[in-house]
DNA sequence: GCAAAAGTGTTCCCTTTACACCCATGT
DNA sequence: ACATGGGTGTAAAGGGAACACTTTTGC
């Protein structure tokens, strides 16, 4: 190993991207910005930023979190200085092939943070250059993809970087991320997907106090499966410690009132819970 | 979003660290580097080296597992350059607080790497200054330890940084790892823990034909449990495409001759295979 | 009353588990 | 003969899937 000449190695700028999940109206959304410069320019990416020079990877994020949503996440490994607000923070994976940034050697530690239902994005103030997009309009069938081969859209997006194409995007039609943000995207995506079959990560997508109706609605956004109410009703409220009544009931979805819970200290969730087939 | 003027964020150096398990003796090890330079003279830690310039962060590490191991790594993100051995390589995390290399702000992408038994760690030619370590002597209770606080052992590193306390270690008695080298291997020792669960992840510590028996020895080895032997057996030759016969068999470990299997094509594992309680 | 959502009970089936038992080799 | 590991059979226990059915609200 060479000694630590500032020569003899190459400087990398480190930056953190952030994958935002939440349930709203019945889908997957994720938190995308409008890029203002070149390179894709005017196109979508995920929020992220620069690590400051003294600053943990989880506290960049979660820095990032706060000045994109407000949100003050609960992440485990830094519990000093965010209060926790229920949101979900971990660290993803860290993207940093030679020529993701046309500009210069860029390594990306993508986190995934995953939020209950928000009332709008605010990016600086600038309303309109932030919004929740269903995953679904930003990833096609690449989500079936497996992690052999770099998607399409993001081999598409290489070609024309910073050329007229990513002007202006109209709503409603495929939009291509800009810079690898689908892939990263993709693997945020299958994270939380394979993770609230085992933990109780799901509750975090639900506000403090909640129905398990609702709970199973996230189960069945994430997943895109419609599950059945009565066994999934049994498996969460007879797993110990994974729910606990908060005491009251609501009728905010309508019928019966429903009791509201919240989420327990039980993590775990053993046995998991099954993915459908298909 | 700051443009990227050299000067608008701080320089990072970016490591590969690797943690490569294997099977020896019904223990689960992994290879370990002596330090010959401070900070941390003297004491073990995980092999690793720069990221090149124009490497991807999966390259640098397939490139160093050749350098410090020999294997080729089968890496699916990179099919082309390296050929593979049967090993399994793959993304862990990435560590990078401010504070975890004195000298300077360095951000580790670690991996972890799967090798069948291999005769003898060769790093640079200098024999002695490589070996297979058991996860258990260098990692005591830590393992248990979920991931709220830092381990002890890093701690204490932390404080005697290049003392003199690290001069020489002796075999036999527990080793503290350098940097947050405690913190990656117990990461990579629970990451391959659970993924043996529900993937067959597992035939990667067995060498190209392997028995059921060598299989189920890798699971006790890994997990620190005992299997019922006839129960395993069923399980995994009951599974579509988990194993296929290789065709002759093997009387390597005593006993009646047993038959010798390959990896199937099947990578995941469903239902995955259950960890005993405790 | 009727629709809608919340819960409960029950049956069938598949998997796991535990263990009795037999098989084929080396010494 | 006997120890050792390989492999099959079988019965009991547990959990998931499917679904009939009851409960409690709003309209």
């Amino acid at each position: 190993m060479p000694p630590y000449d500032p020569s003899a190695f190459p400087p990398f700028a480190v930056t953190v991207d952030l994958v935002v999940l939440t349930v709203r109206r019945h889908a997957l959304c994720t938190l995308v910005v409008r890029r203002g410069e070149a390179p894709y320019k005017g196109r979508w990416a995920l929020p992220g930023g620069f690590v400051r020079e003294d600053e943990d990877l989880g506290g960049a994020a979660a820095r990032e979190l706060v000045e994109e949503t407000g949100l003050c996440a609960h992440d485990p490994a830094a519990p000093p200085p965010v209060p926790s607000n229920g949101a979900h923070l971990e660290q993803l994976a860290t993207y940093g092939a030679p020529d993701r940034d046309p500009r210069m050697r860029v390594v990306s530690v993508a986190h995934l943070a995953l939020a209950p239902d928000l009332p709008a994005p605010r990016a600086g103030g600038d309303a309109n250059s932030a919004r929740w997009a269903p995953v679904e309009e930003l990833l096609g069938e690449e989500l079936l993809a497996g992690t052999v081969d770099a998607p399409a859209a993001v081999r598409g997006a290489d070609g024309d970087a910073s050329g007229g194409a990513g002007g202006e995007e109209k709503e409603g039609g495929p939009v291509a991320l800009a810079f690898d943000h689908a892939r990263i995207l993709a693997d945020g995506v299958e994270r939380a997907r394979s993770k609230i079959e085992y933990s109780s990560l799901a509750t975090a997508f639900c506000p403090p106090e909640f129905t398990v109706g609702e709970l199973r609605r996230v189960y069945e956004a994430v997943w895109g499966v419609a599950l059945d109410p009565r066994n999934f009703h049994r498996k969460v409220t007879g797993t110990p410690g994974f729910l606990v009544p908060a005491g009251g009931t609501t009728t905010r979805q309508g019928g019966r009132p429903a009791q509201l819970f919240r989420a327990g200290g039980a993590t775990l969730l053993n046995p998991p819970m099954l993915r459908p087939e298909v």
